[in-house]
DNA sequence: GATTATAAGCGTAAACTTAACGTTTATTTT
DNA sequence: AAAATAAACGTTAAGTTTACGCTTATAATC
């Protein structure tokens, strides 16, 4: 019996305000030119969570980002080339252009989530499964700040969120929400690409927030 | 490789007012008579979830209860003896005399969570998981009326989410709450097994939970 | 140099929810 | 008839959420 890992990774594209996911196709057969998640089969000595940094790396180039399991596909029939039991890893990156050429090079590209092509296998179902959860650890996690980089401003944060809750939020009540947990640290540069006025940048204090989480803190970011 | 499914399947004691778990008694090297959780390997053609099925139907005798994936062991060296990834789930049953003499006939026994018998391989690792799963989940899924029979009371049920919290809700607070809800069938039958004046014998609404729940209802019995 | 336009940032009040605790009821036992 | 007790019901203050109005800082334009 095979063992694969398949990773559903999310980039936010900060110029269109949209979700993307990276999409690979397919050089061999079965299957060979149609679009896939990245994944690959486990080694015979490698750890599942080594398999999944391996072809993130391979197909973007990155190390230490937010890559966690999501759950086991295990259908008997559910790839007709031979028994594989896959496991569904997702991860949360910050898209820029580099990230692009590495995915590129490797016949890889991002696609919003509106104009996904079919997919390979139950790779469709992995997706829907990968939204949803997306959705769901948006208002307990701080996801958000994976997508985004180091330096963000707030109404930057904001249409995140939108994008991934899929509707405008409340500036006012977003801003109130986010402030109150004390979890952001105001620098006192300002980004003034898109308003005269220009918006103060912060940064997210991964530190506080993991010294609160150990002691039971639960964050709460829903709307 | 190897692929195989251990379930963590959790009954709760109305007795004894404690959530248990199964475990089983390893008949063959290696760790042979060391405390697991019951699993198994997964047959060539069989599905992931059907190989859960089975080895929950083996020690416990039940079918169609609550049983779902909770996540891939997959560390390369987790059993010296071979590769072996496995995939947890869990489940949740009505616990009675039945069961235990079907668990006892396969050398499975249930043991309260503040008295587990050390694990074999990281199966201990599964049990600290899969409890922080059943606390979350007891506040957003009904799975409180998994572990209860149909029929139940109103002061049974806050027993149980207390042994599940591990504290003591206000009971005015919580019998709000619940019946707020309006998925609670209440009967005429009185339980006068605790008390002079009897409690009132209620019902969980499955099917109209399952109608809201497809409309995008969210349960919340957070406390 | 004054005016305008605009995104960013701040404030408030009504509606709703939660948390804490007091009271009444139905029944059996004495 | 009175006492004991688990079950059931009720109230109020504090906190949170939602919806919306107002002010501010700056660049572009008149």
């Amino acid at each position: 019996m095979w063992v694969s890992i398949d990773s559903l990774v999310f980039g936010y594209d900060t110029v269109e305000n949209n979700l993307k996911i990276l999409l690979f196709q397919r050089k061999v057969e079965p299957f060979a030119g149609e679009w896939s998640l990245i994944g690959g089969l486990v080694n015979e000595n490698e750890n599942l969570s080594d398999a999944a940094e391996r072809v993130l790396e391979k197909f973007t180039g990155l190390t230490n980002v937010f890559l966690e399991q999501l759950t086991a596909y295990g259908k008997a029939d559910r790839d007709p080339g031979g028994r594989v039991v896959s496991v569904l890893y997702w991860s949360l990156v910050k898209l820029d252009d580099l990230h692009r050429d590495i995915a590129n090079s490797h016949g890889a590209s991002w696609f919003g989530l509106d104009e996904l092509p079919d997919l390979v296998l139950d790779h469709g179902e992995m997706v829907r499964l990968g939204v949803s959860k997306l959705v769901e650890n948006a208002k307990t996690h701080p996801i958000g700040f994976e997508l985004l980089p180091e330096e963000f401003t707030l109404p930057q944060l904001k249409q995140l969120y939108d994008a991934i809750y899929g509707k405008s939020i409340d500036d006012r009540n977003f801003r109130k929400k986010i402030l109150s947990t004390n979890l952001l640290i105001k620098t006192d540069k300002k980004d003034k690409s898109t308003s005269k006025k220009g918006a103060f940048v912060y940064r997210f204090n991964t530190e506080k927030y993991e010294e609160l989480n150990e002691q039971g803190y639960h964050l709460d970011l829903s709307v």
